[in-house]
DNA sequence: TTGATAAACGGAATTGCCTTCCGTATATAA
DNA sequence: TTATATACGGAAGGCAATTCCGTTTATCAA
């Protein structure tokens, strides 16, 4: 959980104007809701935020004054995190193990947040900025490993598409079964293959 | 609005063991429950509901102990009607054109309530037989509009697939913007003419 | 028609969460 | 070190969800 590139845009954007105190509080509640929610989801009280921050609910609401304010922080976090592990997973592994990897972890920030999912279709406004987070850092991060691995998988998948693919196929099916939507997931990671087979290929 | 078909299987439905008043509140509450939440959207205190109906809460929570309940039956009977209103417009309009008017229906149904787009997709289980309603009342109504005007459209679509394409196309984007989806919609209505230009032909 | 009984009714009461407000505490800078 | 702006905590007020129970009413058998 090392310091990145994006935390310091995180600084530049909060840091401004913050007294110490306000900045820690700041922190301190974005952790204690990320736990909070992956626990009893977005809806959870926010006093449970306040109280799993060590801090009074005045605080909560002075820093987020609507609850999308706080899951859009959390969020956006953990989706900078999934962005920043792109490059790191690059130089990990395979170029096409590398991409697998990362739609794997994709999964699991959009998968296991209990309603990031639904947040994110939910058509609400005040989640059009996480949106936008999603596109505009998970695309480029998608882009460098599809490129990376251009030589091993199909030339006529650009990485937009494959991001609005997977983006749809996570549009939640049921809250509680994610099962479907995985192997859909993997169906399509296969797919990606230069070698796979195409539709006009024999059957089984 | 006048009895249907639909309204029968309501009554066997509903009816069986209830007694009269009990039956009688039942009726009032989802009409009460279609007027509040045209009003003010499917998070209206469930008060309002009861007041709108002219019966105390308690009845409400009898009738429909989850919120969910009420919001299913709201719209179980309008995706009643709007299967209903199929064969009615097939008989008063050309075949392309009672197609056309189903679809402007059936997005007046979708985009107006507020909250049924959300709910369909939201994924939470309490929904899920309200997705099948759609599913099993509006395909085959649709079907039978596109087999009405088969001559006129496309031959390789089908109204599962036209189904597809339309409830996905209603995924929420803005809350409060539908202008996109009636346009996107507009768009894909006329792409089904058989005269329709292809990909290959020419572009503009 | 009448009376017994099960079913349903209404709305007060309880509970829990959201949100505001303000007296107190503290970081910051002169 | 002191003044001051900023932030803090949590009590208080308000609203909606949900339960509970004394009262009313539909139903049916006599």
């Amino acid at each position: 959980m090392s310091k990145s590139s994006s935390d310091i845009a995180e600084q530049a954007a909060t840091a401004r104007n913050l007294r110490a105190d306000a900045q820690r509080n700041h922190d301190l509640l974005v952790d204690a809701a990320a736990v909070v929610f992956a626990t009893s989801g977005v809806d959870a009280p926010m006093k449970s935020v306040a109280d799993q921050a060590g801090v009074g609910v005045g605080t909560v609401y002075r820093r987020f004054p609507r609850r999308s304010d706080l899951i859009v922080a959390v969020f956006h976090r953990e989706v900078d995190a999934c962005a920043d592990a792109a490059p790191l997973l690059a130089m990990q592994y395979e170029p096409f193990e590398a991409l697998t990897h990362w739609i794997e972890r994709l999964l699991d920030l959009i998968v296991t947040k209990r309603g990031l999912a639904a947040a994110l279709h939910s058509g609400e406004p005040a989640y059009t900025s996480l949106r936008d987070d999603f596109e505009v850092r998970l695309v480029p991060a998608l882009q460098g490993l599809v490129e990376g691995a251009r030589t091993e998988i199909r030339a006529d998948i650009t990485a937009a598409e494959l991001w609005n693919a997977l983006a749809r196929l996570c549009a939640p099916a049921t809250v509680d079964d994610f099962e479907p939507t995985r192997r859909m997931v993997d169906v399509l990671i296969n797919g990606l293959r230069v070698e796979s087979r195409r539709l006009s290929d024999t059957r089984d």
